[in-house]
DNA sequence: GCCGAAGCTGAGCGAGCGCTTAGCCTGCCT
DNA sequence: AGGCAGGCTAAGCGCTCGCTCAGCTTCGGC
């Protein structure tokens, strides 16, 4: 509602926040190089190398592969929680915002599958401080969807045995598009997003 | 129903059928270190130091660190298919087996962690012939649940409107399982394979 | 037209990797 | 008692890794 995310899970066109150019290269290179390989079977002259540079121009924009994998988990989760504030916040009823949450979460995961496979599942290699603030972030995205699908049964909108653990199940189906999403498959993001928000509202018993 | 798989949710004590001794010592050293650090962050003599043997002991049961990954995918694969297909194939209506199918299924991946962890998230570590043959199994896995859910859409049991994309989306959330279970967390592995249950019965829309 | 800062490269360092090899024990067959 | 096959280790090979550094180019300010 608030920004331009109609057409295809995400943003416009992501990263122009990171400068300068050269840096953003980098960090494109390096997301898609991490997607591919996972971050330990990347190197770091294969990242200079898809950015068109030598091993070497890495370290004058990131001080470790380390700092690259961590500024991209950090505007990812900031990007995924951004898309669930949105549609979180925004008028209407419970089950119209978590059909909507789900649907641009599911989006986002599909759509932009490389970026959302290195920010869901590489946190294991970042270092114990870099994790701490990515945990953090991934708590208030819990916190999210935990508090829509509260107000849901408060509401009398949803039947849920166990609110905790349902919100845990709904956060994990959608995180896990981002595993077995196929750019070649039979779905488009909007297909997955819309099935999902269907199969959600289900889980959570909405009337 | 055939064999003995009541309390938690797996085997009695597994990796029994890997012979001889030191070979099962490395193998369960390797399923430890691969689900703690990731295939390529995990070191040969990191395998080894675990397993209270010399780096060099490894290859005389393994030829490559490769080969370790390879049969403990291959293992935990075969293990995984047949437990969903003692569910499907036991006597009871849809809905029923496939509730025993998500919760037997769900149980294993909580309460077998390491391995499940190993086994659903290093496919790409694999060579092709190596991945190719995995990839086999996990359509044999697709195939026992889709079946049990076009049985139940036939036998009226089931409202799906997507029958290979809830597929999908069944089999998608109980892996995830694997990503984010702790032992130290506040569910059992019972506890969420019973949640699981509940929930996939509400995502078919059984009756 | 000169100067210094910024961006980048070629060459390479120290470390740790997967894996090999030579040789040493141990226990079983004869 | 002797021989030998299998299980294991100490040492280390060749390689590639993350990262560094001296020096080259480019370009805006004066």
């Amino acid at each position: 509602m608030s920004t331009a995310e109609e057409t295809t899970g995400g943003e416009v066109e992501p990263w122009e926040e990171v400068t300068p150019d050269a840096a953003r290269r980098l960090l494109v290179a390096a997301v898609e190089a991490f997607a591919e390989r996972g971050y330990h079977a990347t190197t770091t002259r294969d990242i200079a190398g898809r950015a068109g540079m030598s091993p070497a121009a890495l370290y004058i924009h990131y001080k470790t592969k380390e700092e690259l994998l961590h500024r991209i988990s950090r505007i990812g989760h900031d990007k995924a929680l951004d898309i669930l504030r949105t549609a979180a916040r925004r008028e209407g009823t419970a089950k119209e915002r978590l059909a909507d949450a789900v649907s641009s979460f599911v989006r986002w995961h599909a759509g932009r599958r490389t970026t959302a496979r290195v920010v869901q599942y590489e946190l294991d290699a970042l270092g114990p401080e870099a994790r701490a603030e990515i945990v953090a972030l991934r708590r208030q995205v819990d916190a999210e969807v935990r508090g829509i699908i509260e107000e849901g049964v408060t509401a009398g909108e949803f039947d849920v045995l166990d609110v905790q653990g349902t919100t845990l199940a709904v956060l994990s189906l959608c995180i896990d598009v981002a595993r077995w999403f196929n750019v070649d498959g039979p779905f488009t993001p909007e297909e997955v997003g819309a099935l999902y928000a269907d199969l959600v509202l289900r889980m959570v018993g909405a009337k």
